[in-house]
RNA sequence: GGAGGGGUACCGAAGUGGCCAAACGGGGCGGACUGUAAAUCCGUUGGCAGCUGCCUACGGGGGUUCGAAUCCCUCCCCCUCCA
C-alpha cells in the first residue's frame, strides 16, 4: 500500500484528462478512512461482441482501481443501444434484440474478466432502470440541461454551426449515459477521450439528482493497426484480445512502425524505454509476444513467435497448414489438374479470375515452386502444397 | 406544406447518351525491397468462359433509343432551406 501520492501516480499513468485530481484524492482518502471501496463505472457498448486492444486502455485502468480495493461496475448499453444509434450523422447501426445483447455480453465478459478481477466487477445493464422511466421521469430529467450546454460539445458545435443535423436523440443519448452514474452511484467513470463530454455531464446530473459528480478519468483512443484511424471494429484496424495467437502476432507486427511506443506504453507493463533501443521489427516482436502473453500465455506467445519467423523470416511453410480434399472430378482423365482449378478448390482465392490475377502477378506457389503460367496442368499427386501471397497456404489432398 | 440538393463499386468521390466494368483517393490483394504482415516503390482490384466472348452492375420498377450510370415516367430513401 503506497502513499496517495505513489496511487495517483499509477492512476495518472496514462490518461488524458483526469477532472477534478483534487476531489479524486478526497475520494481516494475517504475510502481509506472508511473502507469503502469506491465504484469505479466503465459503460460498454454491447454491440461489439469481442474487445480489442482498444478497449484494454480503460478495462485496465479499472482493473488498476480493482487492485486497489475499489469495485469495478460495467455497464452494458444494451437500453440505450436498443434505441438506436448514438452518433446519429451515420444511419442505424442495426437495432439489436435483448437476446443478441445477452449473448454479445456472455463473451464480452469472458474477455474483460482476462483484464479484470471478477470478484470486484459488477456487470450491470441500463435497461435496468432506464427501462423504468417514464415519459415524466425522461422530461425532468430533460429539464436539467441546456441546449446551448450540450452545443458546447465540439462535435456538436461543429455540426450546428455548418448545418449539419443533430438529432434530438443525440441530445437524449449523453443524457440517459450521464443517468446511468445516477443509477450505480459512481464515484469515478472511465471512458476513452471521445467521452470526456458525456462524462462531464454525468458530473452535473449526479448533482442535480443530490449526488456527489463522478471524478472523470479519459484515456486516449488507441490508434489502430493501419496508424491512422482509432481502433475500431467496424473500421477492421483492429487486434481482439480473443484472437488466435498468431493472428494477434501477425497484425501486431503488421503496425507501422510509429505506433510502437503507444502500443507499448498503453498495452504493456512494459517500459518503452527497455526497447527503445531495438530495431522496430525486434521491438514488435517483443510487444507482440508481450501482449499475447498477458491474453493467452507464455507458451502460446513463443509458439507465435516462432511461427512467424518460420513463416516470414525464414520463409518456411507453416508448421499446421489446413487440408482441403480436392473434389475428384476436377482431376483429368491423363491424372492432371488445371493449376486453376486447383486454387479455386483450395479456397484460396476468392474466383477464377483471381486465381488467374494472382498466377499472373507471381504470386502463387505450388510446392514451393513459382508458377509463371495459367496454363498449366499439373500432375495430381496428393498432398500438394498450394501457397498463394506470403501468408496464405493449404494441402490439397 | 413549399423550394432545392442528392442516392455510383468495399469506402469516399468523379462521370450527365456511345471511347464506362465506370476517373481519382483510401482500403484490399500480388510483386520488389527489407532478416518486420512496417516504410517505400510497382502492379492489380465484378463474375463466368483455359485464347477477348458472355453475364451482372451506377437506389427500385417501367419507358425512350441502334445504344442509358447518363434522357423521360414512377416509386423508395437521405439531406438543406423556408413555413
Amino acid at each position: 500500500m503506497g502513499s496517495i501520492e505513489a496511487i495517483l501516480k499509477r492512476i495518472e499513468a496514462g490518461t488524458a484528462d483526469l477532472i477534478p485530481r483534487e476531489k479524486l484524492i478526497a475520494k481516494l482518502n475517504h475510502s481509506l478512512e472508511t473502507g469503502k471501496p469506491l465504484r469505479v463505472k466503465l459503460g460498454i457498448d454491447p454491440s461489439a461482441p469481442h474487445l480489442t486492444l482498444g478497449h484494454s486502455i480503460p478495462l485496465r485502468k479499472m482493473r488498476l482501481f480493482q487492485d486497489l480495493g475499489h469495485t469495478g461496475v460495467l455497464v452494458v448499453g444494451d437500453f440505450t443501444r436498443r434505441i438506436g444509434d448514438p452518433s446519429g450523422c451515420l444511419s442505424a447501426r442495426g437495432l439489436m434484440t435483448q437476446e443478441e445483447i445477452r449473448q454479445n455480453m456472455e463473451t464480452y465478459k469472458e474477455q474483460a474478466f482476462k483484464i479484470l478481477n471478477p470478484e470486484r466487477t459488477e456487470v450491470r445493464y441500463n435497461s435496468e432502470w432506464l427501462g423504468l422511466l417514464t415519459f415524466a421521469d425522461v422530461i425532468e430529467l430533460a429539464s436539467k440541461y441546456t441546449v446551448a450546454r450540450m452545443l458546447e460539445r465540439d462535435d456538436f458545435a461543429k455540426r450546428f454551426a455548418e448545418n449539419r443535423p443533430i438529432s434530438v436523440l443525440e441530445f437524449l443519448y449523453p443524457l440517459a449515459q450521464a443517468y446511468d452514474s445516477v443509477a450505480v452511484k459512481a464515484d469515478i467513470e472511465l471512458g476513452g477521450n471521445d467521452q470526456r463530454f458525456n462524462l462531464l455531464i454525468g458530473r452535473d446530473i449526479q448533482r442535480e439528482y443530490g449526488q456527489e459528480p463522478q471524478v472523470i478519468i479519459t484515456v486516449p483512443l488507441l490508434i489502430g493497426t493501419d496508424g491512422v484511424r482509432s481502433m475500431s471494429q467496424s473500421v477492421g484496424n483492429y487486434v481482439g484480445i480473443n484472437e488466435p495467437p498468431r493472428e494477434m502476432f501477425g497484425k501486431l507486427m503488421a503496425i507501422p512502425d510509429s505506433l510502437i511506443h503507444d502500443y507499448f506504453f498503453y498495452l504493456t507493463d512494459v517500459p518503452y524505454e527497455e526497447v527503445k533501443n531495438l530495431p522496430p521489427r525486434d521491438a514488435k516482436r517483443q510487444l507482440a509476444g508481450e501482449i499475447i502473453t498477458m491474453y493467452h500465455g507464455k507458451e502460446a506467445a513463443d509458439a507465435a513467435r516462432e511461427e512467424f519467423d518460420r513463416v516470414h523470416i525464414r520463409r518456411e511453410r507453416p508448421s499446421e497448414v489446413s487440408q482441403v480434399t480436392i473434389d475428384r472430378s476436377l482431376v483429368k482423365d491423363d491424372g492432371t489438374i488445371w493449376v486453376i482449378d486447383l486454387l479455386q478448390a483450395s479456397g484460396l482465392v476468392k474466383s477464377r479470375g483471381e486465381a488467374k490475377r494472382v498466377i499472373s502477378q507471381g504470386g502463387v506457389r505450388i510446392n514451393d515452386e513459382r508458377v509463371s503460367s495459367i496454363d498449366l496442368d499439373l500432375p495430381f499427386d496428393p498432398p500438394i502444397l498450394v501457397q498463394v501471397g506470403k501468408r496464405s497456404f493449404a494441402e490439397a489432398v
